[in-house]
DNA sequence: ACATTTCCGAAACGGAACGTACCGTAATCT
DNA sequence: AGATTACGGTACGTTCCGTTTCGGAAATGT
């Protein structure tokens, strides 16, 4: 990116480094929304020039920073699809250290609308839908449509999820019959586990 | 909120709703990044002292635009939980008019970093990482694990939107049982319908 | 009628942060 | 040696926030 390999001095890569590290460190608390460039700078020991001569805004310096703590993990491959895919997800969690949890993928919900309006929006109306949802679900169980000790939460932020990822981050609306047929299989969820104490 | 009740002038309700109008339509070009408040208070002809006076930020104002055009829907009762719960989530997009749609749930992902970051990251890892599911999902259908017409974008969003809500929405960790499960169920949806001319 | 309270628009303000431009210096290539 | 580029530091101009002040008007209570 900064390589020129033609005449002059060429970038100092320690120097790159650093930077991100201070990135990285600064999105630990604070999140993207609280990402000041210029506080970057002052953990890093040099001058904003520097960064916005290697990053063009705030977005790649973060998109940069972050990726540097992203690790493509092998393919897995242990003979079955459903260890092949939790392997998959979960090599977001556990990706480079605990680190990439707290500023990969999570963070990209953290943003500056989840924290300001998501909170608001939560009191005054999510929350009575989420009690819609809870309600229709034990009122399935009741007539036996479900197990009575299925999980609402998992069935209804899988729902609230896919909404969320196909319109907010895709930008394409979910249709009827993918709905119903992503609510059918997730009703068929096998009760909920008590891994903690009761 | 603005209703002192006492004496004295009252608020102009009418102003408000010209105000929360006006927060939507700007909320619809630009999202909620690009909310200036000085051009809702040009489009309300109205002064920023007027905003302020009835709400503390922009996220609050945000928040109560977005929830003025929220409907909470009647309880359904089809008498078949996967009708209820679909009629729950479309809900979702057939709130008020298109409007909520707009505004509503989708905004809430269309913030800073969704459009200043993700974009990046997708281009430089999540690219590789769904083709990666792609693959295991593909290889699984060759074992005749599941259905060779699945659809793999329907299952790898689903997985995908239960992470980004559980982990940055509400900052909860998933537990592998938990995974496995929803996984599961997953692989049981039925083959991919073709709504549209093939 | 009058005082009080609150609203309203307009304007100016201090502060924060952005991203840019310039400086003199240091490092590297031809 | 000379050209070229990176570096830290500093100073900018800009944008926008949220606050404050002001003059005037509207609603309420006594």
């Amino acid at each position: 990116m900064s390589s020129h390999d033609g005449p002059g001095r060429p970038a100092d890569a320690e120097l790159t480094a650093r930077i991100l590290d201070a990135v990285v460190a600064e999105l630990e608390d604070g999140g993207y929304a609280g990402l000041r460039i210029e506080r970057v700078a002052a953990r890093a020991g040099c001058g904003k020039t520097a960064i916005y001569r290697r990053y063009a805004d705030r977005g790649v310096l973060a998109a940069a920073a972050i990726r540097r703590h992203l690790v493509l993990g092998e393919m897995p491959d242990t003979g079955s699809v459903v260890d092949d895919l939790l392997a998959h997800v979960e090599q977001n969690q556990a990706n480079q250290a605990q680190n990439a949890a707290r500023i990969g993928f999570s963070s990209v919900a953290r943003s500056a609308f989840a924290s300001d309006v998501f909170p608001h929006l939560w009191e005054s109306f999510f929350a009575a839908r989420r009690d819609q949802g809870v309600a229709i679900l034990r009122r399935g169980a009741a007539r036996g449509e479900l197990s009575a000790d299925a999980d609402p939460d998992l069935i209804l932020d899988a729902l609230a999820g896919l909404t969320l990822y196909r319109q907010g981050v895709k930008g394409v609306t979910i249709a009827r019959e993918e709905y119903r047929d992503v609510i059918a299989a997730l009703l068929r969820l096998p009760p909920r586990r008590h891994p903690l104490a009761p």
